[in-house]
DNA sequence: CATGAATGAGGCTTCATTCAT
DNA sequence: AATGAATGAAGCCTCATTCAT
């Protein structure tokens, strides 16, 4: 898994080829379906992996800092999928970055619903302190995940390390551009 | 080319074959050949129109406002893609939705690359101005798209109709990202 | 027909394309089919002028110097080949030393029969003057052929130019093999 | 292998296609792939076998009768390389009869010059012995395999069976071709 | 008579998946 | 349970030939 996790986000989708992972990984072609009924059920597996480790990451920041302000929440979730990008690229690439329209199936899609769910909860609560602007929630969880997405693109990318001045002015706006 | 251009949008460039782009465009397969050396080739041309579009869209709205605001040049290239993806969707998408990274040649990146160079003299100008924040123009170019893609993808779903409150908001957003 | 002569010569029959014939010869690649009905045609026709070439060398060899010896003609032939070898080396390569047989159809082969049915009347007049060992005509006729057309290959490839050593020895070996 | 080789010396290699060596040989279109990475290796492999096979031939035929005359070891190969084309027919048509010029890659090019120079040295120490001919012992060589040709020709073809009066005529008339 | 764009059959090759060992 | 050779559908592309202009 980890194998080909690094390999669908490498290559992409269809350039990795089941043989590339087998070889990789140091096992036979026919092993992988023991394990997986298909190519496709495998990426979805690791793209599910990838949004319950996001959701996770987003859960934890606002149960920590329950009851506090929406910014700081939203601040620490970014350090979060930061750290993320800078540590376990491949599962930031794979679950936030990855285009993977035709290929996931309708489990996918919800596991995918819960991570967007748990994050417009976030800016519903910062809604609520009056911190965020009029307009729907969905919309501002969606802009504020655009925005952040720049800094993951570089971190991926090996551009940015970390502490880096870019991911600081990223963050700071993306609280811009949805706060009142 | 036009056959083409709405199937790469829709299937994605893999899953797009060249005998279903034949029979669709009505015409032989092997026609395609009289006309691109190579199934890449051909998505290459159609990408490469794509960034034209956009590029000259980002001069003629920077040009048509010379010496004025920087925020009303960016608010009017914010209108024309918007507009773009309500009205040439499969442009739009392909040029800047799309992600394209294995089949892209040298003259595209380069033709993407001038596009973005479009951008960032009007970032610039805005810098100028004292309008836009402190930070590298690439960032903030980078940013203000990243930011208004969230309404190109809305759009070009068909979920939002152009002068739709959800893009006004984001396109405020996005300047808001990236000003002082 | 020239053009097509030329590249069957030097690339062969299945990797020269009536495409490339037709831009090389700067006409439309439909001329081709107002003069001859198919490609195989084509080289047919080509290969049956070579033919009568090197038939009417033989003949001529023969006619010039009738009544002399048959080691004298068989000298005078070889030299011509050698000639056409340098001169018309295309004319020389399809008729004599390439490798046509899926493409050759029935008057093709005729042709051919005659060609070797004029050198073998000269290994006839040969044998009658008891300067050509024992042995069927055909099959001395066939061995001197073979022995001289490793000068041919040679001259045609340009590593020999006409008169030189390697051919005057190789002309001389080729009548020691058949003659008593 | 088999199948592949009686093939390409029966249709030519552009007439054999990959579909066709599959159904003779009763294996998938695909299975060709996992042994060979193109139909292009496919014939080198084969022809470098058959090139081993007459250097082999040659070689043996000159050690067996080291120190022995030249002519002696010549009518040995000349013997061999008859039986080869009564008995292994496919492999003496496509390592010394068939013209696979454009299709060859380096490697196999180096095993036909390996052969040459087995046969050459031969005729060196026919040379040495003052039975061969004054000129280049490569010329000699490809004179006294040119000559031979023919009688391979016609066993390959089934005109003539091994102990046939015709191929000890030629053997003879190739030695005679090379021979002080 | 020449043109050259269009055709479509067919070639080579890839690759996800299966199954006997 | 793991293997890996075999499979065969399907993909991209070539090219001799046709035909409307």
């Amino acid at each position: 898994m980890r194998t080909a996790l690094e390999l669908f986000t490498t290559l992409g989708y269809h350039d990795t080829t089941t043989a590339l992972i087998a070889r990789k990984a140091g096992i036979a072609e026919g092993t992988i379906y023991r394990h997986f009924t298909s190519k496709q059920q495998l990426v979805n597996e690791l793209y599910r992996a990838a949004q319950r480790w996001a959701t996770k990451l987003v859960q934890d920041a606002a149960h920590d800092r329950d009851a506090g302000a929406a910014r700081a929440q939203l601040t620490a979730i970014a350090h979060g999928l930061i750290e993320g990008a800078a540590h376990e690229t491949a599962v930031v690439k794979l679950g936030l970055l990855e285009r993977l329209d035709g290929v996931l199936d309708d489990e996918s899609r919800r596991t995918r619903r819960d991570f967007q769910v748990a994050l417009e909860r976030v800016v519903a609560e910062g809604k609520a302190q009056n911190a965020v602007r009029a307009g729907a929630v969905e919309i501002w969880a969606a802009v504020w995940l655009a925005t952040l997405s720049h800094a993951l693109e570089k971190v991926v990318a090996g551009d940015w390390k970390p502490p880096d001045t870019g991911v600081r002015l990223i963050i700071d706006a993306a609280w811009r551009a949805i706060s009142v």
